[in-house]
DNA sequence: AACACAAACTAACAATTGTTAGTTTGCTCC
DNA sequence: GGAGCAAACTAACAATTGTTAGTTTGTGTT
């Protein structure tokens, strides 16, 4: 690890997003992360400024690691197949490294208040970008012809389900769901 | 329709639907749903018995309708791409006709208390029954040798996700939605 | 020994929650 | 016009919610 170690305010968001993936955001009070942080809800308060920032914190956190992650790919001059593979790494990676904080970002979105207008723009702009890819790639004739939209949609279906998935699996080996995955929704596209 | 006219009871239960899929189960008061009816909120128990059982009445039936329909799937005869495009049918069919409810299910299913081992136990027959028809099909030679459980995960992903983007499309052909999905989800493993 | 400071605590608050009890309203049928 | 009844109402409850204020504890530094 690059990182410094945990401070207790990450470790408190680290825990709530633990439970929001069990409970959802609306079902978890605050004497539930509390309780699972050993101390009184009061205490928490010393550490973070509400249960809403705990919630926004996690999922724009995350949603910035997508965008950051999409650009690199429509920055970078790979086709389409290629680039297909690397958004599913991309989706993959961030899955395996915080489940948590994805289940979160899946299920409570709704919730964000403040920073909902924020994480909307993000995603649509995230799926834009993933829509082009695709449409490039049928122009090109680097894919089937497939309506393109329900094809984003299949795909990132999967990937966004891939938070439930990851711990089932014990110690999972990132490049070969990775691969996996490309073989099933890549292989009946690719021409 | 060969349904009689709506109870009121069935309203709330389908105004409830509505309201859990906006926000989820529980972000949504009682005051919430007696607003959304027009009445207040004591008037909603001449009807319903407890909030608790709103939630049940929704989730249960659907899957109750998804086991009796994989349950006819099995019990025919047809190859296994035949089945595999019954079940798409089948996810399509109910999310098109409830896809609020459909939400509930997705969402929500963790706060069914009483009612939480007996859906747990329909799911685990179903995904339980939806391997054995990838594993036949494999052991066949109808479809590619791929890992049966990344493709059922991977199927069910988009299927589950369907009610999510089914109100997002104007008046949907059902038909024509299956064949689409069948495509991208079948296609690629189709030997 | 005194200080500083992070991090816990107790006590309390105002608001909101699901739900119950008992009452009123308005329609239908004799 | 009165009986029956579904469906609304008002009023209230005990519990739980997120959060604030002020205080204590413990640990390391001067």
């Amino acid at each position: 690890m690059s990182t410094k170690t945990e401070t207790r305010k990450e470790e408190i968001i680290r825990v709530a997003a633990k439970l929001f993936k069990d409970k959802g955001y609306s079902a978890v009070t605050m004497r539930d992360l509390a309780a699972e942080m050993g101390i009184k809800a009061a205490s928490l308060y010393n550490h973070i400024t509400s249960k809403q920032t705990i919630l926004q914190e996690i999922i724009i956190a995350i949603a910035e690691e997508f965008t950051q992650g999409m650009n690199e790919i429509i920055r970078n001059d790979a086709n389409t197949i290629e680039r297909l593979k690397q958004i599913i790494g991309l989706h993959v990676r961030i899955a395996i490294d915080n489940a948590d904080g994805l289940a979160a970002l899946n299920s409570d979105w709704m919730h964000l208040e403040n920073k909902l207008d924020y994480y909307l723009e993000l995603r649509q702009n995230y799926e834009s970008n993933f829509l082009s890819v695709i449409n490039k790639g049928i122009d090109n004739n680097e894919i089937k012809q497939i309506n393109p939209d329900v094809l984003m949609f299949s795909m990132l279906s999967t990937l966004r389900s891939l938070y439930l998935w990851i711990p089932k699996k014990g110690a999972i080996n990132q490049e070969e769901l990775s691969n996996a995955l490309s073989l099933i929704l890549i292989e009946g596209i690719n021409i």
